[in-house]
DNA sequence: GCAAAAGTGTTCACACTACACCCATGC
DNA sequence: GCATGGGTGTAGTGTGAACACTTTTGC
């Protein structure tokens, strides 16, 4: 049946995954070092080739399990990158994902061993290729998701605080925000569910942790409500 | 140099093109008829294959190209496909582009020798392989990118009344808006420019055309303001 | 003079912003 | 008792939504 298509070129699809992570102070990056040539030692993002038998949803997932060890992460396609020679060995397109992880939960040894390294995204070092350019489309889709849709979870504990929540949307946006606003505006969300049980971590008085209510989220958007936070 | 990759497997990339125009009514949509198997004499979206020497920028651009004869047409794209079977006949990638054009200056003679039709997107056919995913996605983001970006200007004539701009904004969204409201905000625009000139088409008292000022436009963005027109 | 669409102004409500004070706790 | 971060309340302002009337012109 293939034969129909015989007349046309195929091509080397590649996938590379921005992945984000949150150390409670900064957004973070994890990069690898490329052990070959060409750019050898130079930083670059995780990537790979997609096979013949996968999706490349399902590529993009091994190429992150390959590196983190984690599955069931959250991940979005970014975008498909096709200039004819943005690969200097071979005509190759790349289809990049980026994925938002949570620092303290993948497998370190894993990390290693493919020599990779956590680096906040303000101080990333120039990477190979056009994935400087991912990254940055990855950032400001990042950055426009985390205001209309609740992926900024993603990037925090199951049980995480106010304070935190607040820290980790001034890390993605790169602005402070006023504490009593954002507070208010968090406990006027219903689908945030108060614990009876604090955070000491930060302050002697403690914080109160907090959970996203996933189902009640899904619920409350069927009925037509949305999600919006600056 | 290519035989570092050669363990990889290559695949066929197709380029799908959602074709959008405007008839001053309704928003429509530019199909084709398959003129082959498999899904022969069904509808479906303008597609190609990706060729070794054009970027798949270039590529999308060819083949709108090849229907309706239009360059430097407003393009972006949209999302890549690539579910294992999406396409039966063999596994092919296939990377989506959604186009505004004209209606008035595409090249009919081209677009008839292609079988191909305008559906007004309410009433569009059923579309081979995962095409629906593909226009349901494109309106989507068509209408996300229509209120915070200048592109709607893309799907009028040069010259437009603000009436015919309000009727494009309430076929992107499918809902009627309040002309008053919507007439304000126009004209709080800087780069709306009112021209000496009416169209006397659709009252006896006629419309004054306007023009968009792409450079104003590109030098107030620059200044820090931005497009919001819901 | 009337029908049909174009054009303009006002009011109201809500949401966002800015901003200041009290609370709980460990040392 | 004091320093540190957590938590709450209020007043002012600007933006968006609702809504009604006048204007122009061809017939």
């Amino acid at each position: 049946m293939e034969i129909v298509y015989d007349q046309h070129e195929k091509h080397f699809v590649a996938l590379d995954c921005i992945i984000f992570g949150f150390d409670q102070q900064e957004l973070q990056l994890l990069l690898i070092k490329r052990g070959f040539e060409p750019e050898q030692g130079n930083w670059s993002l995780m990537g790979g080739f997609l096979k013949r038998d996968e999706s490349i949803d399902e590529g993009a997932e091994r190429i992150l399990e390959t590196l983190t060890g984690l599955t069931s992460v959250y991940m979005e396609q970014l975008y498909a990158y096709g200039e004819v020679r943005r690969d200097p060995v071979a005509r190759t397109l790349s289809i990049a994902y980026y994925a938002l992880i949570r620092t303290d939960q993948y497998n370190k040894d894993l990390a290693d061993s493919h020599n990779a390294r956590w680096f906040p995204v303000s101080q990333r070092p120039d990477l190979i290729f056009d994935h400087n350019d991912m990254v940055e489309k990855a950032l400001a889709r990042l950055r426009r998701r985390a205001r209309t849709q609740p992926i900024g979870f993603e990037l925090l504990p199951e049980k995480f605080t106010i304070p935190q929540l607040r820290s980790l949307y001034e890390a993605i946006n790169n602005q402070p925000l006023d504490h009593r606003n954002f507070s208010k505006r968090l406990n006027s969300m219903e689908w945030l569910v108060k614990l009876n049980e604090k955070d000491k971590g930060s302050s002697r008085k403690g914080a109160f942790y907090y959970q996203f209510d996933q189902d009640l989220y899904q619920k409350l958007v069927q009925e037509g409500s949305s999600f919006d936070l600056k």
